[in-house]
RNA sequence: GGAGAGAUGCCAGAGCGGUUGAAUGGGGCGGUCUCGAAAACCGUUGAGGGGUUUCCCCUCCGAGGGUUCGAAUCCCUCUCUCUCCGCCA
């Protein structure tokens, strides 16, 4: 969440953000402003009568142990005792009401991000290599896939319906090996500590993130257990230190995982409907990070270096794009993504998006940092990109390797990992 | 799933219902001593929030309710952890 004062100092700022944004009129400011001005007020009061109950609690205290008589200062307690309990009860309703719209407040932009409604708004801002050229006609990965009998989209529905796959034989081993030559990577060069961490998550964790509250029909959620799968490892990542207080020295501090990410997919119906892109479980290596405040913008940077160098050493054609301020979610406060050439589908698809979140989820999720010993802890910033997610790099791969034979050249950076 | 035990500050570990934000020990930090270090001794060391913001106040002893003038301390519910049994990749 962004920071309550701003809505005090400066609402003017958030009602220009919103508009960027796209949400003017989603959020009542005003309304906001108003029940916040109203909270505040109540715990003042309530600041005072407890301060009273203290204080002439003492005494009773004091004369009862002297055996002196209380009974009139006992009586004077029942009218404080009320109002405490009528303003605690005010009070309650206020902060749940403050929070929730809080909450569901987006995060500040960056001043470099670009003015826009859509994605169509996005400024490229680098291309890297070239379109791979071929003397037939490239053919889209689920072609190529069924073709050699190593995805298999029909058995994929029997088992647990649309959108779902099953990879036999080349395909799981190619992904398996991508997955590890991502991992290698990012730890031995960038950096990185790798972590396992649960696929299923508590909602305290998805709102640290900001996938909870608002955006909860996106999810899959067991509600019987109050747990949700997760839907990309920066849930269990970033939450990792969810309510600590890490040492400066710890900072910057990169992990690194992979893990099934599983989404609903709702409101995409009819889009991407065939092949690997748009699937209700992937595999994905996410990339977190955890920095302090001046660094974040140039360690969004590195991020980015960090999952273009996959794509460089797979030698496949790709550009990065920077999201404008209608198409930036809701969290990040600036985000490029890294669109994979394919040519089979004759486009470029997202297979990276990463992102600085300043300090928004820290605030959520109390994640902060001692900036020097006797000093109050500060937020730190976090950021996170996928470096990549697997099963589109797995259909880029098959798309920029195959051959006019209706094989696939196996790229030289994952020949160590099939043999 | 069955039976039992527990949840207190960075850690360990006390805490007749009243002045306990919390004894004591350890750790950390500062100091004395020392050529320096160790030891010893002295001091200091949680977080969040509100305000009339060099200071004052409120809240927090797993979470949420309740009893009481007053709760870390009593009652209820929940969650989690540990031990034993059962089941199990």
């Amino acid at each position: 969440m962004i920071d309550p004062k701003l809505l005090r100092d400066n609402i003017d700022y958030i009602k220009e953000l919103l508009q960027k944004r796209n949400m003017a009129g989603a959020i009542d400011l005003d309304a906001l402003k108003r029940i916040d001005d109203e909270r505040r007020a109540a715990i003042a009061k309530t600041g005072e009568l407890r301060e009273t109950r203290n204080r002439v609690s003492k005494e009773i205290g004091g004369r009862k142990s002297k055996g002196e008589d209380a009974a009139a200062l006992m009586k004077e307690m029942e009218g404080v005792n009320a109002g405490i309990k009528d303003l605690d009860a005010l009070q309650e309703s206020l902060n749940t009401q403050f929070n929730d719209i809080l909450l569901s407040l987006p995060n500040v932009l960056d001043s470099s991000v670009p003015e826009g409604k859509d994605e169509n708004d996005n400024k490229v801002v680098r291309y890297w290599g070239e379109k791979p050229k071929f003397d037939f006609e490239p053919k889209p990965h689920f072609d190529i896939g069924a073709e050699l009998n190593i995805l298999d989209f029909e058995r994929g529905v029997k088992l647990a319906g649309a959108r779902f796959y099953v990879y036999r034989g080349l395909a799981a081993r190619l992904e398996r090996a991508i997955i590890n030559f991502m991992l290698d990577l990012h730890t031995t060069e960038h950096g990185y500590t790798e972590i396992f961490a649960p696929f299923i998550v508590n909602d305290d964790s998805m709102i640290g993130t900001g996938q909870y509250p608002k955006f909860k029909d996106e999810y899959y959620r067991i509600e019987r257990d109050g747990l949700s799968l997760i839907p990309t490892a920066e849930v269990p990542l970033t939450n990792l230190y969810r309510d600590e207080i890490l040492e400066k020295e710890q900072l910057p501090l990169y992990v690194t995982m992979q893990s099934s990410c599983f989404r609903r997919e709702a409101g995409s119906a009819g889009k991407d409907t065939r092949g690997l892109v748009r699937v209700h479980q992937f595999q994905k290596v996410e990339l977190v990070k955890f920095v302090e405040p001046e660094t974040s913008f140039d360690e969004l940077e590195k991020l980015v270096a960090n999952a273009e160098e996959v794509l460089r050493r797979l030698n496949i054609h790709y550009r990065v794009v920077l999201l404008c301020s209608g198409d930036v979610s809701a969290s990040s406060a600036k985000t490029y993504d890294i669109e994979v050439w394919m040519p089979g589908l004759d486009r470029y698809v997202e297979i990276s998006s990463c992102s600085n979140f300043l300090d928004y989820q820290a605030r959520r999720a109390r994640i902060r940092y001692r900036r020097a010993k006797g000093e109050k802890p500060a937020l730190v910033h976090t950021l996170n990109g996928s470096g990549l997610a697997a099963g589109r790099t797995l259909a880029a791969v098959m798309e920029n390797y195959q051959t006019a034979d209706g094989a696939i050249t196996i790229p030289d950076v994952l020949r160590p990992y099939m043999k």
